[in-house]
DNA sequence: TCTGGGGTCCTAGGACCC
DNA sequence: TCTGGGGTCCTAGGACCC
C-alpha cells in the first residue's frame, strides 16, 4: 500500500481578496471585511494586518485604526464568496483526482500516487498558478503525509513568503524542523483552552505535542487529541471525504441591526429565519422532525438585564414544508417571549433528518399522508426565489423587515446578478 | 451606542433496564 | 443495620473548526 499524500490548498485573506479582485485600484490597499450588522472584522488583506489589524474585533473597538489608515471596509457579501468559491474548487478538481472542500476558502486534494514526474512541490506550484491564472486568487499549498501535517506545511507556505507558497513536508527532518518552531496552538485542532491545559503540563511546542506519549494523551484530554499526536507524527488518522456527509442540522440565526423589543418584530424574523432553514432542508433534500426556537439579550450588554432561552419539540413526522415549521416556531416563540427585554438575537435549528420517504411511524401513529400539492408549491416557491431573488414569501416574515441587519458597506453582486455586472470603461 | 454565523464531535452524567 | 453492577440511550455542555 501507498502512503497517504495530503495537499492542504487554502486562499490567501479569501474574502479580502475577492473584495479586491472588482476594485483594482484597492490593489495594494488595505482592506478588511466585516461580520453580519457590520459587527467585527472577519477577514483582513495583507496590507491591513501589517496595520495591526486584529482578526475578530469589534469594529467600534478599531474605528479609530480604520480611519487613520484609510482602511477600506466592506460588510460580507457572501453571495460573491460563495460563486468565486465555487470557481476555485472546480479549478482545482480538474487538477487532482479527488477533493474534499473544507470550507469556502480550502480544499484538501489527495495526491496518493498520484504519478508526479516534476515532484509534489512542483505539482504545488502549478495549482497555484492555475488557481491564479483562471480565479486571479493566490493560493498557499501544504504537502504531507497527513491531513494535520498539510495544514502545518499550509500555515508555513503562508508565513514565510520565501517557500514561494509552497511547503512539501513528505520528509520527516522537515516536519521536526517546522514542529519544533510552532507553538502548540497552531495545531489544527488545538484551541484556547486547549492550548492552556497543555502548556501546564509542560508542552509548549507542537513538536513536543508531536513526542508526547499518545496513552498519556489519551488519558489527561480525549481521543481527539491523541487522534492529533499520530498525525503530527506522520500517521494517517482522518481520511479524505471527497462526497460531502449530510448534514445532521441547519441552523439559522442572526443577530439583529436594531435591538427587538417588539414581539410582532420578534415574529417576523422567526419567520425569517424559518423559511430560510426549511429552504436549505429541501435542497439538502432532507425532513426534519425536530426544531428548536431560540432567543437572548446581549452577552455584552451589562446594563440590559440578561435572557437567554429556547424550546424544542418534534413533529409527529419529518417534515420540509415550510408551513408546518411555521405554524410550530410560533408556537415555541408564543412560549418564549417575555415583554420588556432587549432582544439582540435569536434563530432557529431544524435535526433529526430523514430522507423523504423513509421514517417508520409508530405502530399506532397515523399513517402518513404527503399531499403532492404540498410539495409542489414549496418547489415553486424555491424555484422562484431562485431565479428571481426573493419574490415569493410568508405574509408573516413581513415585508419591511426593520429588524434587519446593517450592511452599510456592501459591495455588489459582481458575479451572481446581472444588473450589478462590473462595466469595462 | 456598536461584539458573526454555521457547523461537528466528544464527554459526563442521569435515566432506565435487567 | 446492611440496598449491586453493568449496560445502553439520551441530552446538555464544552471544545473545536472556518
Amino acid at each position: 500500500m501507498t502512503n497517504p499524500v495530503f495537499a492542504l490548498v487554502d486562499c490567501n485573506n479569501f474574502y479580502a481578496s475577492c473584495e479586491k479582485l472588482f476594485r483594482p485600484d484597492l490593489a495594494d490597499k488595505p482592506v478588511v471585511v466585516l461580520s453580519n450588522n457590520d459587527g467585527c472584522i472577519i477577514a483582513r488583506s495583507k496590507e491591513a494586518k501589517k496595520l495591526g489589524i486584529k482578526m475578530g474585533l469589534p469594529v467600534f473597538q478599531v474605528r479609530d485604526l480604520l480611519q487613520k489608515h484609510q482602511i477600506v471596509a466592506f460588510s460580507s457579501n457572501y453571495a460573491l464568496y460563495a460563486d468565486m468559491s465555487q470557481r476555485v474548487m472546480s479549478t482545482l478538481e480538474s487538477l487532482a483526482p479527488r477533493v474534499e472542500v473544507y470550507s469556502i476558502d480550502e480544499a484538501f486534494l489527495d495526491l496518493t500516487g498520484v504519478a508526479c514526474s516534476q515532484g509534489l512541490t512542483e505539482f504545488g506550484l502549478e495549482v497555484r498558478r492555475t488557481v491564479q491564472k483562471h480565479i486571479g486568487i493566490a493560493v498557499c499549498v501544504g504537502i504531507a503525509p497527513s491531513k494535520t501535517l498539510a495544514k502545518l506545511a499550509n500555515h508555513a507556505a503562508k508565513t514565510w513568503p520565501k517557500t514561494g507558497g509552497v511547503v512539501d513536508l513528505t520528509r520527516k527532518e522537515r516536519q521536526r524542523k517546522l514542529l519544533s518552531l510552532l507553538p502548540v496552538g497552531e495545531v489544527w485542532g488545538i484551541g484556547g483552552k486547549l492550548t492552556k491545559r497543555l502548556e501546564q503540563l509542560g508542552i509548549t511546542t507542537a513538536l513536543q505535542l508531536a513526542d508526547a506519549d499518545p496513552k498519556f494523551i489519551r488519558q489527561h484530554f480525549s481521543v481527539v487529541v491523541e487522534r492529533t499526536v499520530r498525525e503530527l507524527n506522520g500517521e494517517s488518522c482522518i481520511a479524505l471525504e471527497d462526497v460531502a456527509p449530510t448534514k445532521k442540522q441547519i441552523i439559522s440565526s442572526r443577530a439583529f441591526g436594531e435591538r427587538i423589543t417588539d414581539k410582532q418584530q420578534m415574529r417576523e424574523a422567526i419567520s425569517e429565519y424559518i423559511s430560510r432553514a426549511c429552504k436549505k432542508l429541501r435542497q439538502e433534500q432532507q425532513q426534519a422532525k425536530h426544531l428548536t426556537v431560540f432567543l437572548r439579550t446581549s452577552p455584552f450588554s451589562d446594563k440590559d438585564a440578561p435572557y437567554s432561552a429556547s424550546k424544542s419539540l418534534e413533529l409527529d413526522s419529518p417534515s420540509s414544508d415550510t408551513r408546518v415549521f411555521l405554524a410550530n416556531a410560533m408556537r415555541l416563540l408564543d412560549s418564549l417571549w417575555v415583554n420588556g427585554y432587549r432582544y439582540a438575537k435569536a434563530g432557529v435549528m431544524l435535526a433529526d433528518f430523514y430522507d423523504p420517504g423513509m421514517y417508520q411511524p409508530g405502530l399506532f401513529d397515523e399513517p402518513l399522508v404527503v399531499k403532492e400539492s404540498d410539495q409542489k408549491l414549496m418547489q415553486l416557491m424555491d424555484t422562484l426565489n431562485n431565479k428571481h431573488g426573493k419574490t415569493l414569501w410568508f405574509a408573516s416574515q413581513g415585508s419591511e423587515q426593520e429588524w434587519g441587519m446593517k450592511r452599510e458597506m456592501l459591495s455588489p453582486a459582481y458575479t451572481t446578478n446581472w444588473q450589478e455586472l462590473p462595466v469595462a470603461k
